[in-house]
RNA sequence: GGGGGUGUGCCCGAGUGGUUAAAGGGGACGGGCUGUAAACCCGUUAGCUAUGCUUACCGCGGUUCGAAUCCGUGCGCCCCCA
């Protein structure tokens, strides 16, 4: 099987399970990626990661782009040397970032100029930059370089960030040579179907044109867009269209979206793949996820209580810590604390995709989905 | 024994006559976090029969229309000299 061919393995409902190969190694699906920014997912060695059967992580481009700089990057043998983790790695182009924090960007017909985070230096980027910058940083897969609308939007604004997207997708796919390396598109669109159904076929014509011209395709599609400040659920209104209006053969990626009861429904529509800060992050501020729900270690309730987060898991920090403990370190600004709740969530996520990925192989999805959406963390998200 | 200083809400600490139920910080308590500028941000923190009332700045007494703020006195603590 040729890299990056994705395997469908098993269908239960709309809900999937595939696999597809890397240079790095196999990813098999549904799967949650760990977000480490900037070359490290805050907290965890990458042996822990590897411990905890993390298949694939997320960098980010815009971050790494800016410090320490592509060269040092690409001096260091790319991203995996760099950084020491031998398993797949995705990048994302960092067009989130440019438009979600940057307020002086410049938008023009070719590209687009913003401002450091870091010293406010200003930057430029063409599609065809991005995608020397990604190429260079090394990943396995690669984002295109996208327009990502806010929310609220006009219908206008969504409509002109679709067609950019789109207008860049085809320059990222010319521009991408990289035998090794995935290209994946993205799609936008907001809340709004009929924009979300033009973007995905903005893109699969931008493909088959390439193909017919002797070049390749884009290895799988990213769904951005979401969850960015709209009312929760309102995302399922039009997701699963979005996802099986996509190729049946390529994997879908529903980026930035991590809450354990929202992976189990995009799932449920058809997605096959995640990425999320909300695991590691909220664990940095004391948050542990569990089957009970959320549980903020703060909470004075945790005091004496000395049993594990959460009695049903397995993760080493169940396995020989406390509540009470845990408690302690968060409350005390004690790097363990974050570093413990981190491994613990990440656990719980990469678990939850396995044992839906289990539910899809054995058909038995809907059951698999129905008891999550009875079960008391469904409550909490 | 003499001289000087000081005593504020759970803690530290600002405040020297009214706009002070009392700044600010800490702690405590609660909430938030979704392609990571996040080991971060936000809120609450005297009581009550609650658009008002009561109690509060070491105790007691006083000055004043009005005191955490001024005076007297007692007590505690700190520093210097003997």
């Amino acid at each position: 099987m040729a890299l990056f061919d994705f395997s469908l393995e098993a269908t239960s409902g709309h809900a999937r399970a595939g696999s597809f190969e890397t240079a790095h190694g196999v990813v098999q699906t549904p799967v949650f990626m760990p977000v480490g920014t900037h070359a490290t997912v805050k907290g965890m060695t990458p042996g822990q990661l590897r411990a905890m059967m993390a298949q694939i992580i997320l960098s980010n481009t815009y971050h790494l782009f800016l410090r320490p700089g592509v060269e040092v990057v690409e001096a260091a043998g790319g991203l995996h040397g760099f950084m020491g983790w031998d398993g797949p790695i995705l990048t994302d182009s960092g067009g989130f970032q440019i438009f979600s924090l940057a307020d002086t960007l410049k938008l023009d017909d070719d590209g687009v100029s913003f401002r450091s985070i870091y010293d406010g230096s200003l930057e430029r980027w063409t599609p065809e930059d991005n995608m020397d910058i990604q190429q260079r940083l090394g990943a396995d897969i690669v984002m295109q370089l996208d327009q990502c609308a806010p929310y609220p939007a006009t219908r206008e604004f969504v409509a002109q960030a679709v067609d950019l997207s789109a207008r860049w997708a085809k320059r990222c796919l010319a521009a991408h040579t990289k035998e090794d390396q995935a290209l994946f598109g993205i799609v936008q669109g907001g809340m709004h179907l009929d924009l979300r159904l033009h973007s995905v076929d903005r893109l699969l014509e931008i493909g088959k044109e390439s193909v017919s011209s002797g070049r390749k395709d884009f290895q799988g599609f990213g769904i951005g867009g979401y969850s960015v400040g709209e009312d929760h659920g309102l995302m399922f209104e039009t997701l699963g269209d979005v996802a099986r209006a996509l190729p049946e053969g390529k994997p879908r990626y529903l980026m930035g979206v991590g809450n354990p009861t929202t992976l189990v429904k995009a799932v449920h529509a058809g997605v096959d793949m995640f990425d999320c800060v909300l695991p590691t992050r909220t664990a940095r501020m004391g948050t542990a996820f569990s089957s009970q729900g959320r549980m903020n270690m703060r909470n004075a309730k945790y005091t004496r209580d000395f049993g594990p987060i959460d009695e049903t898991c397995t993760c080493p920090t169940c396995a020989g810590h406390s509540r009470a403990y845990i408690r302690h370190l968060v409350k005390s600004n004690e790097m363990l604390g974050g570093i413990l709740l981190t491994i613990h969530n990440l656990h719980y996520l990469l678990g939850l995709m396995n044992r839906a990925r289990k539910a899809v192989v054995a058909d038995e999805y809907e059951a698999f989905y129905q008891a999550w959406m009875d079960s008391p963390a469904a409550n909490d998200y």
